[in-house]
DNA sequence: TTCTCATATAATCGGAGTTATTCTCGGTCA
DNA sequence: TGACCGAGAATAACTCCGATTATATGAGAA
């Protein structure tokens, strides 16, 4: 949350993230006209400046398209960037918040196994030992729960690291999101890592070896087993 | 590339991609700072309002962090935000054009096959209607080069929609840019589609079979050829 | 060492002029 | 009569500008 929070800083990040929730809510909808600068001026009580940037941020995340004489105008979700973390923030009060941590799965399903098995490929001795050292930051039985849930969300970014991929770290950065969502609820759930702490020692071992099928499969078992702790039918 | 194109209207949006590419080909490393508003405003000679977006635009895709007092720094490679199309046109010019290609089927050949099996499992009717008709413009055998190619883009794209999972559509975009390299590529090396064409039917009838297994390892299959086409060894 | 304060820098302000795109309307041609 | 086109007006975003405010850092004092 605390990654988060940082992008939150400044007056435009924060009107642009009012804005957001209200597209993201459906209370502003596609097609959609924004009022024009002038009215959201006198509306929001801020300077040209601050709106412009504001806006900015909402154009750079694919919500809004400004033309002159049109006005400004919401664009449709498929052209939102919803693997950036703020937008993510954004959509954390919609009603389909299911569906959104299925869909998350989804590509952590595809994801995790093809970061984990270019690591145990491409990563460095360095960087299998950053790996090695968060899994044992999980296993040292922490008394503090927040330091073990920082030690797993680590361990997971840590491997992408090690993949050598630089279009996989965006996906990498919106995960970070999730798991300090889903690994709570886990733990609550099995009242600790429990089995979970194994398979990441599985993977571990998969990737200090470089077998990279085995690093592939034994991902692919970890993400699996996450997702049914969170979606008991 | 029209729909690059789009994205570079206004002057901010020119003055960020020339600090972005100036990024990305390292002529600005990590961790530099820029020279302080004032003297930008003097040497690009643009106003204030001008500088703040393009930087804010920077900012929001990763590239750049303000700061007062600090000045505004350079962000590691690992914040960019790589999967967006705007982004990736600004690598264009970057030496390590082979390796940004081959990181970019690594995630395609991890990608594709799992849109197509939620295609399968998800996509309505109508939207397989709209696979099958690009797959049918492609087939054609047009006179315009051109437009087969963007039957083949409009084949992926329209399997990315229906698959009916937001995290995969930023995916695509960035796809689609990629596409538009690599198709040309493979055209001149067969000669046209060739071997190409009847894997993406194998692809489309898997779909309508609502057959998912069957989907995603035609679509493995592919990509894999494609990438063996792109890389030949 | 720790706290306070000066200072450099980005952040915000608000008013005015410019530019680009669309819409309208009048005219022309089939 | 109908559809098509080009010039112009209208509207909204775009750009510019100079001043003021907030904030983080580093120096100096306690």
């Amino acid at each position: 949350m605390k990654a988060i929070a940082r992008e939150d800083r400044g007056l435009p990040a924060r009107i642009a993230g009012d804005i957001g929730r209200r597209i993201t809510l459906g209370e502003l909808k596609v097609g959609d006209t924004l009022p024009k600068e002038a009215d959201m001026l006198a509306t929001l009580g801020v300077s040209r400046t601050t709106l412009r940037e504001a806006l900015k941020i909402l154009s750079t995340k694919g919500f809004i398209e400004a033309k002159p004489r049109l006005g400004t105008r919401v664009k449709a979700a498929e052209h939102w960037n919803t693997l950036d973390p703020v937008v993510l923030s954004w959509q954390g009060d919609a009603e389909d918040q299911e569906a959104l941590a299925e869909e998350l799965f989804e590509i952590r399903l595809s994801i995790e196994p093809l970061a984990a098995r270019l690591a145990a490929k491409r990563g460095s001795a360095a960087e299998h030992a950053e790996i090695r050292a968060a899994f044992q930051r999980m296993a040292e039985g922490n008394v503090r729960v927040e330091e073990a849930i920082e030690a797993d969300i680590a361990f997971h970014l840590q491997i992408f690291q090690a993949a050598h991929n630089r279009f996989l770290l965006p996906v990498a950065s919106v995960i970070r999101a999730a798991l300090s969502i889903s690994i709570p609820k886990t733990m609550a759930a099995t009242g600790g890592f429990g089995q979970s702490l194994a398979q990441h020692e599985a993977i571990l071992l998969a990737i200090e070896e470089r077998d990279e099928d085995k690093a592939f499969e034994r991902a692919a078992t970890l993400i699996a087993a996450t997702y049914k702790r969170n979606f008991a039918s």
